[in-house]
DNA sequence: CACCTCAATGCAATCGATTACAGTCGAGTT
DNA sequence: AACTCGACTGTAATCGATTGCATTGAGGTG
């Protein structure tokens, strides 16, 4: 029960506990012969070192810190998992952080990470406008990477998709379809995300002459409930258009579903698509056409930029990288393809 | 950039960093007027304490470790969830860690959550027998509860919910709608929750009088592919009985996309049980008759026992308690209700 | 043989906060 | 006036690992 110290190992090996930290930690020469003694020693004491002394010591703590807006978003726990296998690679460990979707809990999160001396962190903000000082106090402090989401006027390493391009792919695909009239369900233009793919979507359906009517731009936030509330909605205010354009896979389930129950028949009468490609969306029914993130490269490129701050150091804070990959469209079967024969993923 | 420390902030002060540390924390005594320019110190400075040299010196951080066998299944998910709600409210953190489902990578997920001195931990071991030696040795060191599922012949607190008497009711249930046989869709018995749920079922099956097929037992593992896997090979074999009964939510969302896509209608042919009650069961076509676990309570009780025993510590390690909730049956639309008429949730 | 080099090892300071112990001082007691 | 008490405050040890500097001694050189 009484935890093991270097002082222990020290003693039982007969040897000084500087000596026990140079074997440990493989710095400094060690003759062969003191260093099996003290390995002897510290494995029959079960010793393990105290990560807190240690971190005290050389303030790091191999732990990158990561929060994001709600963890039951299976977009972001997939990408939480994809970080932490690409963390894994690099012998650090993940401290995960739910913010609830609220400013007010991700600045006590962020506050606490950098207490905790992380050695980076990693986050994909819950607003907008509002996550601002936080996230920039915080980015003063130590290493700090920006994942999907971003706050404006800020100024940190960002990695994330190109969301115009992907509207773009999107909207081309509905026209393919025939479609010429659509609706935007998203969430309040207080995260980045939502504010890109709109835009995205009208600047391409103004190109392709989708029409889309003011009161058909529907915002409320990243849930299957405001999918359904905001069809029951459109219908009740007129009927739906051509296509529905979600921008999330859980408000399209959403919006799904409610088509459905109002009677009106997926892709067939409406078109759905989504965005993030979460599991869930291929067990839809029917299949949801959606955009699918490249999760593990963001994970992979996030990393790698924390670990490249934490070198730089504050020598050469040098400009910031923002790094914009491209999402690839899932074509299923809530979108018509080109012609009539449905597709099939 | 340059971290504060309790020294700058006694300088500032003119007083000592004994007195900086008790205004801070709040022990001891301190005039007013001290305490006010301490105060006015601190925040001029922007000192946050270093929540690492805090540990240190006292050990005590906090912060509770969690441990799940893979974040992406939604319903260790909103578990985690719950812990966490439940821990803010002692003003805790949680450090949560994905172990992939392999004992090896769980193994070393709770020896770093024990080198970090976590004041306790909470796990939901990924294997019903490899994860014994990590888990015990981990429980030997520090205050830990299993969740949900535990490992054979361990003796540590526990909570969870009676899964024989959750799949009492559900086969009661399947009863009332005319069920004469049914197949088993489980993972392989290498984790408590399948066994007790097999054990559960195959006995009020007996009592029941339902058929269960030895053929119509399979074992696979906790996701959407098995459960279509499985349906796909009862086919192939001889047909599929009355009911499926699944031993988690997305084994049974599989199993009802395969029924669906080889012609067979649910409820009407094939009724089909889940477990969980994730938030996706409700989703789905037809939504998923299931079992609801209570996991805030799941959560309170895990964290109220990890509570107690750091206060008891070494003191009189009694015996350990195991916390058994009862779970709730949620009737949707992949089951037949009493008579014909289709029930809805 | 005197002197130098370098590997191996130990000593002790250090990271930052907490706290046991001791000292100071003013008010109250006898 | 001497003494007690208690509120405040400071000094220094402590938590456990790391590391700069000093020391030792073996082997090499001229």
């Amino acid at each position: 029960m009484q935890r093991v110290t270097i002082a222990q190992v020290a003693e039982r090996a007969g040897v000084s506990t500087a000596t026990v930290s140079r074997v440990l930690s493989r710095r400094g020469q060690v003759s062969a012969a003191v260093e099996r003694k003290v390995r002897r020693a510290a494995d029959d004491l079960g010793y393990q070192v105290n990560v807190i002394a240690r971190a005290l010591r050389n303030s790091r703590t191999d732990t990158v810190g990561m929060v994001v807006p709600s963890i039951t978003n299976p977009f972001f726990t997939s990408l939480v998992e994809s970080v932490e296998h690409a963390l894994g690679r690099e012998g650090k460990e993940l401290f995960l952080c739910d913010a609830r979707s609220d400013p007010r809990i991700e600045a006590r999160r962020l506050a606490s990470l950098a207490a905790r001396n992380v050695d980076g962190i990693i986050v994909s903000p819950s607003h907008g406008v509002d996550s601002r000082p936080a996230v920039q106090q915080t980015a003063d402090r130590l290493p700090l990477v920006q994942l999907d989401r971003f706050v404006d006027g800020t100024t940190t390493d960002w990695v994330g998709v190109d969301d115009v391009a992907a509207m773009r792919q999107v909207m081309d695909h509905l026209h393919d379809g025939g479609t010429r009239s659509a609706a935007f369900i998203g969430s309040l233009m207080t995260h980045s995300s939502t504010e890109q793919r709109f835009a995205g979507f009208r600047r391409r359906a103004e190109e392709l002459n989708i029409e889309v009517k003011p009161d058909q731009v529907l915002l409320g936030d990243y849930s299957v409930e405001w999918g359904e509330a905001a069809v029951a909605r459109l219908i009740a205010e007129g009927g739906l258009p051509d296509a529905l354009v979600c921008a999330d896979d859980l408000i399209a389930l959403g919006a799904t579903r409610a088509c459905r129950a109002h009677g009106f028949a997926v892709p067939q009468q409406v078109q759905v698509t989504g965005y993030d490609d979460i599991e869930f969306s291929r067990l839809a029914e029917p299949a949801l056409t959606t955009v699918h993130q490249p999760r593990d490269r963001i994970a992979a490129e996030a990393v790698r930029l924390l670990a490249a701050a934490s070198l730089a150091k504050d020598a050469e804070r040098g400009p910031h990288a923002r790094i914009s990959l491209v999402p690839t469209l899932v074509v299923r079967d809530s979108t018509r393809a080109t012609q009539a024969p449905p597709a099939r993923t």
